[in-house]
DNA sequence: TCCCTTCCATTAGCCGGCTAATCGAGATAA
DNA sequence: TTATCTCGATTAGCCGGCTAATGGAAGGGA
């Protein structure tokens, strides 16, 4: 079928998007950052005191593996929950002083990254690459969501048969 | 520090890294394949009976990651584990019948989903596009290189020997 | 009021990645 | 020959991702 998965596009995606992540992991290490928390922190010091579920939606990420993540940080000292006067079911997450100077050390060292990724980059060179990103996301999107409506629709009249998983 | 990692190219770059990992999972788990798998299989199919270092090495995955992974394929019935007649040291992993058949939907799946991820792209799309995210790639790849042996620096060896963390 | 549903958080259990430590076979030097 | 070193594989333990199941608080309807 003539397809090589070394020369297609998406290996290198992907070996490019490990390499980025090896980096930034390299970097914060040393400030008692782990490599999936840097969006998370990204996303509280633009807001203070969100609730999980939100916050899993603006990383991407699912509530059960927030959940976690966040355990972690509380134990570090890095973020602390408080629940929600109002309304007791949500719990709110709040960035402590620590947590404070963490992140701010974090954001110089994704903004370096940032740089020396793109140093080579003109500014036309950024504007096309960000819009062949974007094109490539919104198909993305597009063939998830036909695919998870697809499994919806299977589901319902008679069982998958799924012996394996 | 104005940065603003939400409009970060390496967040959009991370973003779509995701959704492609996502959408191949859906795909794939219907054969008993797990997200990690694609690309060792893809390289078994090149060259069966490779000893597990060389295929960490190629897979771009540490060796004791490999050799779980291995595990749990070979206890799939995906893979099948020799130890080498002439050293006993290294085992060489082979593929099954089942695994060749794995092997052969799965293909299709990421050629089905590389097609659809550059859909829209011009031929010339697509060579502006891997020009650009090599170009990211050796930096990073730089930059690695430059962090690295600092910390192996830091650490008063000067061995050889790879930076452990 | 009571039941039932809905919603957020949490827990359990799995796979994929890592490092550090250990084991066992080869290779080498004393 | 023996002691040591090297090297691949393995194991243990952690973090990051997921799904499925559980639990508890809000809310709605009879």
């Amino acid at each position: 079928m003539e397809f090589n998965y070394s020369e297609a596009l998406t290996h290198l995606l992907s070996h490019v998007y490990r390499l980025y992540r090896h980096n930034v992991d390299l970097l914060i290490q040393e400030y008692g950052v782990y490599p999936g928390q840097p969006p998370l922190l990204m996303r509280l010091t633009e807001q203070d005191g969100q609730i999980q579920k939100e916050l899993a939606s603006k990383v991407h990420v699912q509530p059960a593996t927030l959940n976690v993540m966040i355990g972690r940080m509380e134990k570090a000292g890095l973020v602390e929950r408080r629940p929600d006067a109002d309304n007791y079911r949500v719990s709110r997450v709040y960035l402590t002083e620590k947590g404070r100077l963490a992140t701010s050390a974090v954001k110089s060292v994704l903004k370096e990254i940032e740089e020396r990724c793109f140093a080579r980059f003109s500014a036309e060179d950024k504007a096309v690459f960000r819009q062949l990103l974007q094109r490539m996301h919104d198909d993305l999107r597009q063939l998830k969501h036909e695919n998870e409506t697809l499994t919806m629709k299977g589901q319902g009249g008679e069982q998958t048969y799924d012996a394996k998983r």
